[in-house]
DNA sequence: ACCCAGTCTACGACCGGTCGTCTAGTCTTA
DNA sequence: TAAGACTAGACGACCGGTCGTAGACTGGGT
């Protein structure tokens, strides 16, 4: 009897679910909706297409995700580099816990929806960069913060930051296709090697 | 006829491409026949199963891919970290010339499978973790001649092998989003920070 | 207190089309 | 003509999506 039927919401948690699990084309809304207990025919008087529950799906997912980030990054009580590695202990926890549940990891639903379907529906394409451009604009805060303690000696904050979230992509793409946590633990010193000062061309790097 | 029908590779090379341009799961056996020219009876005389084709396009872009990356990465007259910028930029120039070919930038074909089929069919999971497993293999041995040159300071080079494919993965997977190789440049610089010594334990910080 | 249009929510039945697959058969070559 | 190489066409299942309407609720008229 919630003011917006929980038929609805309903329906978006077990398409969260699903679409973490196997993906989104290999979903039928049938399959959806019975997995959410609601009959298919309300489907399409809750959303307007497959699609659209799609933008749905991935907006409710990163509104809940920025709240966390937020939290994790703004917190000013603790030093910036300190914040970054809380980030990535938290992914690897996220992507075990997610593992022990269901016995998959499911990776970043971002991630696995960029390469599903960016190439199909430009609408979910353009989404997903405004999510992965506010992504890489929160952790760049915190590095701008850190090379400004004189923690990270990185000139570009905005690149730095960009493949900081690259690496943490790849990461968990390697999780979710070896179904292996384990080697997470090499985001936090990687990310620390991507903040470093860079050479400015060419040779070897020294300590 | 050729020993091998011609038919048989014209599927095969359809299906390659409209893999990196549209995914598996939305493509449609008639889909790739009628791209290939030949006729949709004929596939199920060529091929097992739409999965069994799957297996084969990955087998053979991975042979050819391999090909190149060992071109690349055993020629001993250049030393081992100017082979590995050298695929950098080769992976950049592949890219790039996909996009101004089919107007797309593809990204990488086992990266887009691994998220999209991974968790589907095990054989496909199979095989990918293969390929992958080889990729590091190779990056790792260039990482390991190059850390007894002294040029890079990393200890563990299996680990750093895979966390310079892990970005790989990531920077492509960015530029087939934002559907741009303009920031494919930063892999480079990026891999050379990775080969950096680690400090081993949160060095970076001093609060 | 009762009723009855009118309105909105919710849904089962169904649509045309496409999916992957298969079989029955036609060609080609020797 | 025997034997393989190849293919047309159709199969049942299922796809995303539509639609007519049942049921719950509303607010005036009586």
């Amino acid at each position: 009897m919630g003011r917006t039927s929980d038929a609805r919401q309903k329906i978006l948690d077990a398409a969260q679910a699903l679409i973490e699990l196997r993906g989104y084309s290999a979903l039928g809304v049938a399959e959806i909706c019975k997995a959410a207990g609601v009959p298919k025919g309300s489907f399409y008087y809750f959303f307007e297409s497959k699609e659209s529950l799609a933008l749905t799906v991935l907006d409710e997912h990163w509104a809940a995700q920025r709240t966390a980030w937020t939290g994790l990054l703004t917190d000013t009580a603790t030093p910036p580099l300190h914040r970054l590695r809380r980030l990535f202990e938290e992914t690897e926890a996220a992507q075990l816990a997610g593992q022990q549940d269901c016995g998959t990891v499911s990776g970043c639903m971002f991630g696995n929806l960029s390469l599903e379907m960016s190439n199909q529906t430009e609408a979910v394409r353009t989404r997903l960069q405004e999510i992965f451009d506010a992504q890489v604009d929160m952790v760049e805060a915190v590095v701008a913060e850190a090379r400004d303690r004189g923690e990270a000696g990185v000139t570009d904050v905005h690149e730095a930051a960009r493949s900081v979230v690259a690496q943490l992509e790849g990461q968990v793409l390697f999780a979710k296709l070896y179904n292996s946590t384990g080697r997470l633990g090499s985001l936090w010193p990687n990310c620390l090697a991507l903040l470093a000062a860079r050479a400015p061309e060419g040779t070897a790097v020294r300590a």
